[in-house]
DNA sequence: GGGTAGTACATGCAAATGCATATACTTAGG
DNA sequence: CCTAAGTATATGCATTTGCATGTACTACCC
């Protein structure tokens, strides 16, 4: 009783993945422990820094939307909600009336480093203790090769 | 101007998780795509998915709790909803009335096996273009070793 | 240009989620 | 034992989420 050939390398990506998916969540869920992260959702920390990573300072609802796991009419009212709060501000887009741009205030941009510290601080100590400096770059390559993958066959 | 030298490994392992954790998200958005997987949610799928793993066939709530990034509440609710569909079934635990035991049903195991087709081919489609076998063992690796730590330092 | 299809965001509404807390049980100490 | 502290799960309630759909604009094609 041999294995089909083909369903070896299925399965070692499948493997792979699980524990990468595995580790995502249990450093997510130490991440979260911490009370820097009382005063925000993890999901909403997310949209400041994905803010911080934008050149020009503005960025278009939909595209950043496409750096979360959530719907669009969630985070059509979490921006609602983050703006009221005054972490970011909207304003409607340049060439396409029917967009929206958004940017961190000075408020948010302060929150985002404040819980960045934190966040960078806790990761280190769960990481740094499992790798070392050569594993940690390894490890690094591998998935930007993941991802750039994923960005050449953007369906 | 020079960095703080003690900064470099803090800096290497805040860029190791963000390429980690947005290789994680890319991924996931993908498979969220899938067809297969409009009947279940991926958290209802990943109580599935748990529960298979488990040698004895039955498992705390609390123990699968820890695999989840979800509260305690609402996993007590979510697992109430899907005794209702029949994808599993509940009991008292064997050695304290307080606990609760979980195990699959047949129903709840065919529809893990069949969505878990179709997960698996959809994570070896998008893994195998980026990553050669040796990579995909060499990133398994990596993460095993941070899970392990993880599990070593259970706070 | 006028009409049709497509895209970007918002909104109504039902369902899922989390927080605080309640309930039921277990464990440790005196 | 009996009590106090701790643990496992459930429940009330306000908030957040997603789906379906609406509205406003853009792009394409004749």
């Amino acid at each position: 009783m041999s294995l089909d050939t083909s369903s070896v390398p299925v399965r070692q990506a499948a493997e792979t993945w699980e524990s990468l998916f595995r580790t995502q969540v249990g450093v997510m869920r130490r991440l979260q422990k911490d009370p820097a992260f009382k005063e925000l959702t993890m999901r909403e920390y997310d949209v400041l820094f994905n803010l911080t990573r934008c050149p020009t300072g503005w960025t278009r609802l939909n595209e950043l939307n496409e750096h979360l796991l959530i719907s669009q009419p969630s985070l059509s009212r979490m921006v609602e909600r983050m703006e009221a709060k005054g972490l970011l501000q909207r304003r409607p887009a340049e060439n396409d009336q029917r967009g929206v741009e958004l940017a961190l205030t000075d408020a948010g941009r302060d929150l985002q480093r404040r819980l960045g510290r934190a966040h960078v601080q806790g990761i280190h100590e769960l990481l740094s203790p499992a790798l070392s400096s050569e594993e940690l770059l390894q490890l690094k390559s591998l998935t930007d090769k993941v991802l750039a993958s994923l960005a050449a066959s953007a369906d």
